[in-house]
DNA sequence: GACTCCTATATCGTTCCGATATATGGCTTA
DNA sequence: TAAGCCATATATCGGAACGATATAGGAGTC
């Protein structure tokens, strides 16, 4: 699933400028699972376009650009809803933090204490964003999602809160390994 | 953290071929948190050479392309210490299954209720994978980024188990967008 | 007055991803 | 027994995506 069909999911739902996707994908109910930058975004809208799967209409705006609003078609719908009726390939996880601690010996018991506090407090605070958004008037879908988000970190906030003294622990107790051995 | 900088994580942990990193990153303990396929490792081990954070010796062998086994220097080693040490950058989860739920009402029921149970079973047998590898002789960190894994895995199969029935009869209940109104 | 943020566009260079090419020995299967 | 697939091992190529940067003015803050 490229950005450009995630774009067009987000059309179906209205019509939406290339910055308004940015932020539905930064604060949007989207952000927990997908994310696409300006330089992503305005590229696929331009292809969409050529492709035929949007329309836009420019709306002048005086001291800012001209606002381009992007409509789906007919055949951008057909497009989108072929795109997920198709076998999703498989969920991603990425972490810096987690080979970060993978490779714990090679960091200082604080460092290594800062490092796991932060990451509580991020997940923490997404879990909060999450919590807190008003689902009434949310299908089915979107609850779904939202609900998986929260278990999956919240388990992961858990986890980190349970562990966190262990792993500093260990870490104080075994040498470091210098960097140049 | 680029792929230049994980296989240098690889590395500390002794000599490998590009093909090694890659299972590693496939099968080993580094798969439910990070990825990378040929056409990043190899041009990432070449430009490590160029760098001096690697060498490597070429093992020749009959009917097989000669291996290149790599090597970390102490300026590699160094250099890793340094990137582990910054801030890491935010977890990020991506899901195409996740994207196909929220627009659920674009797909029929029984198609849905194929995509939530192919998402169960591959959770599982990832789950399977991290609980089923012996972890007697494994560092802190290693450990503990195995029981972050299972805990977030295991919230995730959980969740698609308890509210599998939920969604499908939610669908079967409502109307069905056409891709073209 | 300086600084940062918000709106709104867009590009540019670097990196990354997925598919493909090449070569061969071993294993399964119809 | 031939056909097909898998494992080993390298590498490149085109397209897609990412992150930083540019432009520009109004609003709000320190």
């Amino acid at each position: 699933m490229d950005v450009r069909m995630v774009c067009l999911g987000v059309l179906t739902l209205g019509d939406a400028t290339g910055y308004e996707i940015r932020k539905m994908f930064e604060e949007g109910p989207f952000q927990y699972f997908t994310d696409a930058g300006f330089g992503s975004i305005y590229p696929a809208l331009k292809k969409l376009h050529g492709e035929g799967y949007v329309t836009l209409r420019e709306q002048a705006q005086d001291s800012r650009p001209d606002k381009k609003v992007y409509t789906i078609t007919p055949a951008g719908r057909a497009a989108f809803t072929a795109a997920i009726a198709k076998a999703p390939g498989a969920d991603k996880f990425r972490s810096d933090f987690l080979l970060a601690m993978f490779f714990e010996h090679f960091m200082p018991p604080d460092l290594i204490a800062e490092a796991v506090d932060e990451r509580i407090k991020w997940y923490r605070e997404k879990l909060e964003r999450m919590q807190s958004c008003d689902r009434s008037g949310w299908g089915a879908g979107p609850t779904f999602v939202n609900l998986f988000g929260q278990a999956v970190y919240g388990a992961a906030a858990k986890f980190l809160e349970e562990n966190r003294d262990g792993l500093i622990k260990s870490a104080g107790d075994t040498p470091r390994t210098e960097a140049a051995e």
